[in-house]
DNA sequence: GGGATCTTCGCTCATCTGAGCAGGGGGACC
DNA sequence: GGTCCCCCTGCTCAGATGAGCGAAGATCCC
């Protein structure tokens, strides 16, 4: 296009897009017939000339979403707007509704949940609606019983979520991380544990978060790991955890023995699930993103628009 | 509008604006009729969810220019988007822009033109495009040979404006502000000083652009002022000057003593001038902007959106 | 419970807009 | 200089959209 017809075309744009002019007048103040006028509007919207952003916290970005799902394969990808958000904080929040959206919308709606916990989940569980659903039995599906003051919020988290769709909570009462992996088993063989993971093992649908690798994981706050630790997980490669498993770019588990201390149902297990809601935000976990949407451990992603757009860039 | 409804203009938005979709097609989607998602855009729009930004360096912002012409009662305002503009220096670059687009598309062209020198006239005179105008005289309005390496370009720009006009340039060979009263009076006695200044009173329209008081005026970085006297002058309420003369933000004259020592036409002689062009863009000088528009030292204002924004908010 | 009032809904109709098509002007190539 | 080809222009027509209107529904007050 000419460099005349360029700036003809703004000036098109101006009276079309700002002083909601019709293109037939438009036509008379640029001494342009209506069509040429509807010719420049269209260029200039080809060039990308004109942003047009739909400014709300519940605003979503539907063309991300589907590349997102045609380039990975998820089932569902749900991508919410970071316009006007200044705080890391707000987009988790608008995360976490967007995730409490997706779930009320579930249908068939899951008998059984799996859930992990965190900050995360538990802001979803706040952003759910008092009756989003109907007899659902939440299930934890990793430990969670914390050695300090987050100790409610695993626990309140799968309640607050069950309470509000008239159902039942299963906790799983254990800690995400034994140390000697024979107290691990021991609990395991309990017939009441075993019989919460069993549950775990059945859900029809999982929700989960994960978390970064690095000192402000959530592992390191609830005392499991010691910075030490998560530093010699990093330089084995660990880009974060998911349901208390550290894992690799390729989704493999970076510390077996750690694993093996780890109480909850296993990645695997993630993976063969027909349905895994992983909810995940903020540019910190852009790499643990990556990997669980790379490697098949979520069918569904939930997260924000810089992270969808990092994973469309790789 | 409930909390639902504006849910649904949220996602009737993103469909239409973002998915192109008709808003039929909205409609069946949703489980809504065309008319309520009509109804609902609608409501997005003038809930002011929908932001539609003009992304291009020439792009203007005319509902600015609207309202800064009826609360200024400044017969023209163009005002640039600082959509996309990342630092000052591209704001004046876009600004500069405009003012050119200005002059050139002026009607009745205007046989003599007065000038102010300074980065921003320098740089219009490079956005000019040959053949911009045709048989311009342009004039000096003030005095402008530089006591150091800017010498060149004050000449330079009143050259290069009239050269792209096929017109002639009339310099004024004469420093901006004098030691002493005495040698600017004997100065002004010459004949072609006199005839020269007696041109730039008599011009049909005026082009200048405004400094902000501070050290990094121009007018000391040629060496006119030291940074004592600038200090001097802002304590006594100074904003910035206009053709080298200190104004308050009431426009009146700061220190008449320097004021007689300055060389140029007079502030009242812009007040009483039909047709006078002020270029004023960046964030250091939304004093200055002010105190020239509210003051009726321009009738036409060249200016970016934020500063544009500045004004109305007063 | 019943009426008054105000809002919301579905619709008609006029207007606005984009797709597609034929004709003409201008440039490229011979 | 002539011819061909391509792109641009102006137009027709159908689809999309917003204004306006009467009816249905909700709300409030008695």
């Amino acid at each position: 296009m000419s460099d005349t017809d360029e700036l003809l075309s703004i000036r098109a744009a101006e009276l079309y897009y700002e002083e909601n002019q019709t293109q037939d007048e438009i036509g008379v103040i640029l001494r342009l017939t209506r069509w040429k006028v509807g010719r420049l509007l269209a260029s200039a919207r080809a060039n990308g000339f004109i942003r047009i952003e739909i400014v709300h916290p519940r605003a979503r970005r539907l063309p991300i979403e589907r590349r997102l799902r045609e380039s990975t394969g998820l089932t569902d990808a749900i991508v919410v707007s970071s316009a006007g958000v200044s705080t890391d904080a707000e987009l988790q929040s608008r995360t976490a509704q967007a995730a409490a959206d997706y779930l009320t919308s579930l249908r068939p709606i899951p008998r059984t949940l799996g859930i992990s916990w965190g900050r995360t989940l538990h802001d979803v569980s706040l952003h759910l609606k008092q009756g989003w659903a109907s007899g659902v039995n939440v299930v934890q599906i990793n430990g969670g019983v914390s050695l300090n003051q987050r100790t409610g919020t695993a626990a309140s988290t799968a309640v607050t979520i069950a309470h509000k769709a008239d159902g039942s909570a299963t906790l799983l009462p254990s800690p995400a991380i034994f140390e000697r992996l024979e107290t691990k088993q021991a609990m395991e063989a309990d017939r009441t544990v075993a019989g919460v993971l069993a549950l775990a093992r059945d859900a029809q649908a999982y929700v989960f978060s994960a978390g970064q690798a690095d000192a402000n994981s959530a592992l390191v706050d609830s005392g499991y790991l010691t910075v030490d630790q998560i530093n010699d997980l990093v330089a084995r490669g660990a880009v974060g955890d998911v349901v208390g498993r550290y894992i690799d770019q390729n989704g493999r588990i970076v510390d077996p023995e750690l694993n093996e201390r780890t109480v909850g149902i296993q990645i695997d297990q993630l993976r063969r699930a027909p349905l895994t809601i992983a909810v995940i935000s903020g540019k910190t976990k852009h790499a643990i993103a990556r990997a669980v949407v790379r490697n098949g451990l979520c069918t569904v992603l939930v997260t924000d628009e810089d992270t969808a757009n990092a994973l469309l860039h790789d």
